[in-house]
DNA sequence: AACATCCACAACCGCTTCACA
DNA sequence: CTGTGAAGCGGTTGTGGATGT
């Protein structure tokens, strides 16, 4: 038996939305917020507001939710990228693969979709085309380039999780990540992308200068420095640390204390060493702008 | 002018994760 | 501890406008 859909198809609406199912929706969501219930918000979506009275949504709480997140919500960015917007989604993608909702947190305005919109229609062409054009001199790091833009998937499970959950939190200045427990193993940050970094349950004190901005791990407590962007969801972010979190676990597993783990495994499970070169090349300090560096940039 | 093709973006689908009873 | 439902996420598809023939 398949999952039970979230709503009935048969009496919801689907496809485009009309600039009055927009204002409804906005003005229903300034005035009440979403309640913490997508599912249930369109059927609540019944307003009495300038002398118009609204009938409820006939549409999806999902929908309800994506239209909000991706388009109605304040502060949303449209239009074109900079280069520099460019720059860094291309050097995201290589650390940490298509995270799209870790990579929108770091460029404020932008939405998840947006984003992977963008780079699936124009910013992996033009980066194939900037590494084709490079390929004649550079072809090892071309090869390498390309390659990143053909990850494989990542396992569905962690291989050796944490022996507790780390908490999270942000604020509009830092987002906060508290080692509560310990890792089963030794973990090594070579990626993002610094070199030999690593700590394990005995030494949770390393500073990292790496591409989710910059962060540092003190105290066991894992700090991100820099502007609070809170992703592609309600602004709340309380969901961002899972992939930290993620990338912990995957990274700890089938490795030995020496090998090069981490953020490294997302993208090239069992790459050569030569692909190794742009995630440990760079020192402490170096920015998630190698990437773009290393393409002849 | 009509049709075909391409492209960008919005929206949907289905799976995973999370929260809570 | 377990089951259930909602939220979150990434991949995929649909749609409409732009461009080419």
């Amino acid at each position: 038996m398949g999952r039970a859909p979230c709503c009935d198809k048969a009496t919801v609406k689907r496809g485009p939305w009309s600039p009055e199912e927009d204002a409804k929706l906005k003005e229903f969501i300034e005035i009440h917020g979403t309640g913490g219930n997508w599912i249930a918000l369109p059927q609540k979506a019944v307003l009495n507001l300038s002398g118009i009275c609204f009938s409820g949504l006939k549409r999806c709480g999902k929908s309800c939710r994506l239209r909000w997140l991706n388009y109605l919500r304040p502060n949303i960015k449209h239009g074109e990228f900079s280069d520099d917007e460019d720059r860094m989604i291309c050097s995201l993608y290589a650390s940490i693969g298509s995270r799209w909702s870790v990579i929108a947190a770091q460029l404020p305005g932008r939405t998840d979709n947006d984003i992977k919109n963008y780079w699936n229609t124009k910013l992996k062409k033009k980066l194939m085309g900037l590494i084709n054009h490079n390929a004649q001199r550079k072809p090892q790091q071309a090869a390498h380039f390309s390659s990143l833009l053909h990850t494989t998937p990542l396992p569905s499970s962690p291989s050796t999780p944490l022996s507790s959950s780390p908490s999270f939190t942000c604020s509009n200045t830092s987002y906060n990540y508290t080692l509560a427990g310990s890792f089963t193993e030794p973990i090594s940050f070579s990626s993002c992308p610094l070199s030999n970094n690593s700590f394990s349950t005995a030494s949770i004190q390393e500073t990292f200068v790496g591409s989710m901005r910059n962060y540092h791990v003190k105290d066991s407590l894992m700090r991100f420095e820099g502007e609070a962007s809170c992703s592609s969801s309600d602004g709340s972010c309380s969901n961002q640390m899972s992939h930290v979190k993620e990338e912990y676990e995957h990274g700890g597993g089938a490795n030995n204390n020496t090998e090069q783990v981490g953020l490294q495994n997302y993208l090239h499970n069992g790459a050569e060493d030569d692909q190794k070169l742009m995630v440990s090349s760079g020192g402490a300090g170096h920015g998630v702008l190698d990437v773009w560096k290393q393409i002849g940039l």
